[in-house]
This record gives C-alpha cells, structure tokens and sequence, in this order.
DNA sequence: TAATACTTGACTGTTCCAGTAGGTTAATTA
DNA sequence: TAATTAACCTACTGGAACAGTCAAGTATTA
C-alpha cells in the first residue's frame, strides 16, 4: 500500500492550483504559503507532476503553475499516481508470484482491496472537491491570512503592492 | 495509511489457523512452513495478536494457538488493527491539526477514504474466507506439501534441494 | 542585463519495517 | 527428574524510503 505525505501534498497542492486558477498562472511559493509545505519538497512534487502532464508551467516573473486541462478530468487516483507509485495492496503489486512463484492465500483478498480503493480515487476529481463546503470553507480561511513562504524571503511580491 | 507486510503476514497467518483449527492447536513452525514466513517474525506478530485477545495459546509439546473465538467474529480490521497500528489515511491520524492546528484543504477526503477502507475490512471475517474457492484452492495446494521450518533461512529451503 | 522563477540533481537525517539472534519460561514426555 | 517442545521475550541490525535541504543551472520577462 502506498499513500503518504507526498500523495497528499500532491493532492492538496493540486487542488490549490484548481480554486486559484482563474487569477492566472500559481507559483510554487504561493501554494508553499497556503498549504504549509516546504517550496523544495513541492518543486521535487511538481516535477513528477509535470512529467505526467497533469499540470503544464510557464517560466519568468510572474509565472507559475497551472492545470493542463480541466478539473473534471483530473481525479484524484491521476495525482497520485503520478507521484506514488500505483497505490495497489497487494505485495507482487498485481502479480501472482506473491509466495515461491505462487499465488499467495490472501492474494485475492489484497486485489479486492486495491480495486476498492482505487475505484474510491478515480470517482472523485478536482472539480468535485472544489465545489464541496468544507473544502471551500477551508480555502476561505487561507486566502485570509498571509503567510510568509520560505527560501529567500520573496514576501514583497505577496505583501506589497507598491514598490 | 498503514498496510505493511506485517499486517498482511497476521491475515494471512489468521487464515492459516483458521483453516487447521479442527486439528488442534496450531504451533507457528507449521505456519512459517506453509507460509513461507520467517519463524522468528510470526512469533512476534502473534505477540501482539495475543494482545488483542484475537489467539489463546497453549505452551509445551503438542502446543501451539487457536482462535480465541469463532472465524465469524474475526474481521481483517481487528487482524490489521491489532499488528499495526489503526489504518487511517489522514496525516492527523482523525484529529483535525493537520495544517497549523486547523482542519488541511483535503483533511475530509482522506477521512472518507479511510472509511471506505475501513468497511471494506470490517465487512470481512476469516469464516468467510476459508469458504472462498481461491483460499481453498491455495490451501490445498500448501498441505500437499510437507516443509520443514528451520529456525532460520525460511526461504532456503523451501526452493533449494539439498546438494 | 538583471531579476524572477522554474528546473535539476545531489545530498542528508530520520524513521520504521522486516528480519535475525539469543535467551527464558512453561508444559509434556520419557 | 531430565530432556524435549514450543511459547514468550528482548535487543539488535541492515536497508529502504520518505521528508526535507542545498545549491547550481536555465529559461523568460521587464
């Protein structure tokens, strides 16, 4: 089984970018503020991000981050799995050689499970969890309050309006 | 999330003594025979599933454990729940600090994918299955052969012929 | 050209799993 | 009573992978 803080940082970040879209392309940094995730860690993430084509970038001042298409095509299993490895239970990771080239006796068991939990991923996208109460009322909470991000101190960008 | 191959060990172990219950108590060499797992790490597995109250056991020749109650009243959440720690999905493990003392953008996906985990492997007992055609199957084939556990070198010998 | 911001890769500390090793205690059998 | 069997317990270890850092590079825009 695989689902760690990386999947989940994946997920949230993710869904960042989707309520923040509109305003225009979303820096690592704004997100690393929001979210309360190292601006590193999430480079390391949005690198395997990218390389599924789950978001695209555009590079320079005032560039960023956004999705490659649109939040109903983006479930929840893509972003994992794009950072995790396939979230499967089983321990031959769908093969049947789970004991001395075998089937092991709870394979079946194990493969019931993976297709649970990943049915449960792939029925949820981006789009969905944007539109749910609590996510919204989370989201409202953290675009009220600024919070400084890491690294080199860029705060003026996000604190400031005149030079 | 917490589904290691500890807690696939103690399922599948459970299984096993569920199946050979009729025979009397059931010592762990046979298991890690069958199983193919290492003597040394079932006995500290079956330390915590005699924790739990999920196995009795009795000491001296002839010994070994049994089910402490009927395979009906054994879901795989208590077998899990007993060796690992509870499986939860959530980074606050169901408190809501996952994000500076507050409630995380996605605390409330993980948590309904917790459930759905966690009915899944509540909604399953060990009597149902020891009725599977695929548990039987792989039964059968295990008691046909006959293996001998050393104390150690599990996997030894259960592929290499003596020279 | 300078500043911005994405990109990449190497590196590190920590945790925890999986497994090993050795011993002790209790019950049975000879 | 001694030897055998098997549960019971504690400590230790190698390795993997996660979570995170650091630093240098490259592309884009003002």
């Amino acid at each position: 089984m695989k689902l760690t803080t990386r999947g989940r940082y994946a997920v949230t970040a993710m869904l960042d970018l989707a309520l923040h879209q509109n305003e225009g392309p979303v820096s690592l940094a704004e997100i690393a503020g929001r979210q309360g995730i190292s601006l590193s860690y999430l480079e390391q993430i949005f690198s395997r991000l990218r390389r599924s084509e789950l978001v695209s970038s555009t590079r320079g001042p005032g560039g960023g981050y956004r999705l490659s298409r649109p939040g109903t095509q983006i479930s929840i299993a893509d972003v994992i799995q794009a950072v995790d490895e396939m979230v499967d239970a089983t321990r031959c990771g769908g093969m049947q050689n789970c004991q001395a080239e075998q089937r092991c006796l709870t394979h079946d068991l194990w493969h019931d499970l993976s297709d649970q939990i990943q049915d449960f991923l792939t029925g949820i996208d981006l789009a969905q969890l944007v539109e749910r109460r609590s996510v919204r009322e989370v989201a409202a909470r953290q675009d009220s309050i600024v919070v400084d991000a890491p690294r080199s101190a860029p705060l003026a960008t996000l604190v400031n309006s005149a030079p």
